[in-house]
DNA sequence: TATTGTTATACTCTATAACTATA
DNA sequence: TATAGTTATAGAGTATAACAATA
């Protein structure tokens, strides 16, 4: 029987296994990330598309939910949200489709996001001590892309 | 504008961000887990637990809703379900709380996930090609543990 | 026939509040 | 007063099915 009385002694069995760990790994930094964007507001999944739309000016919610594994179903009330804010501007292209792009206010929200973004990201790579960033990123994206 | 009709000219903005790479690393790993153990209709959640309590004989749903960061109110459907399939006994300790520990089916069960989960983390130690995976594993233990 | 945006819906996961019984 | 187990409930996140309008 685990000695309950001293949580030293409870035993971790997936503490070595690197699925669990990079789950905790993720969920600490999204966890962060959400914390420092509260000040604004703004939900990760919320400043991801935002950073989107700035570099896709034009782009469609079904690009966007595309790219970042978002159903379309699920796209609806996330743009409707950010165009409430006054963050979005809808334009018709085709007449099924609308083309995004960001409004001066939005832009402001973008960079701002960004910039939290930044901050956010630099504290984590202080953490890692010595080690190279851009290799633990190349390495993620192996696993990311990976299918058996 | 994005050229849609070329899915490569859509930039994504959040791939070179670490604590984006993660998330989208392991959630693959996770669907690989998943998928793994969906033969013996067993969630990686429930694997987990069950692997806690292997090495934990007599531990209580408290003590692995802390291990595991699971409020004690969404640990009672899981020990349920768990003791609803005949894998886990419970005996009174306390009065008010109860040892958990696997039953020979239950102990099956866990060797078999523990097999399962083996065999997943093998084919992601693959893709890694020559890296070292103890290596990556102590750098996400560094994020996983990191607090400002 | 396929795609876009949409609604409705359901299921999982997570979070809080409140209760009981025990310590 | 604090803890273990429990119930009820609410909020995210995610999934499918179906529809209208358009390509």
């Amino acid at each position: 029987m685990a000695d309950i009385q001293n949580p030293a002694a409870f035993v971790d069995p997936v503490a070595p296994r690197l699925g669990y760990m990079l789950r905790r790994a993720s969920l600490a930094m999204m966890a962060d990330l959400g914390a420092s964007l509260v000040v604004m507001n703004l939900r990760p999944v919320e400043a991801t598309i935002l950073m989107l739309i700035g570099v896709n000016p034009g782009c469609t919610q079904s690009d966007i939910g595309r790219a970042l594994g978002i159903k379309r179903a699920n796209m609806v009330p996330l743009i409707a949200g950010l165009s409430a804010r006054g963050y979005l501007d809808k334009a018709p292209v085709d007449g099924r489709s609308l083309a995004l792009t960001l409004t001066a206010t939005g832009e402001e929200a973008r960079a701002l996001a960004e910039q939290i973004t930044d901050a956010h990201e630099a504290r984590f790579k202080q953490v890692l001590g010595g080690q190279d960033p851009d290799g633990l990123q190349a390495t993620l994206a192996l696993i990311a892309g990976a299918s058996f």
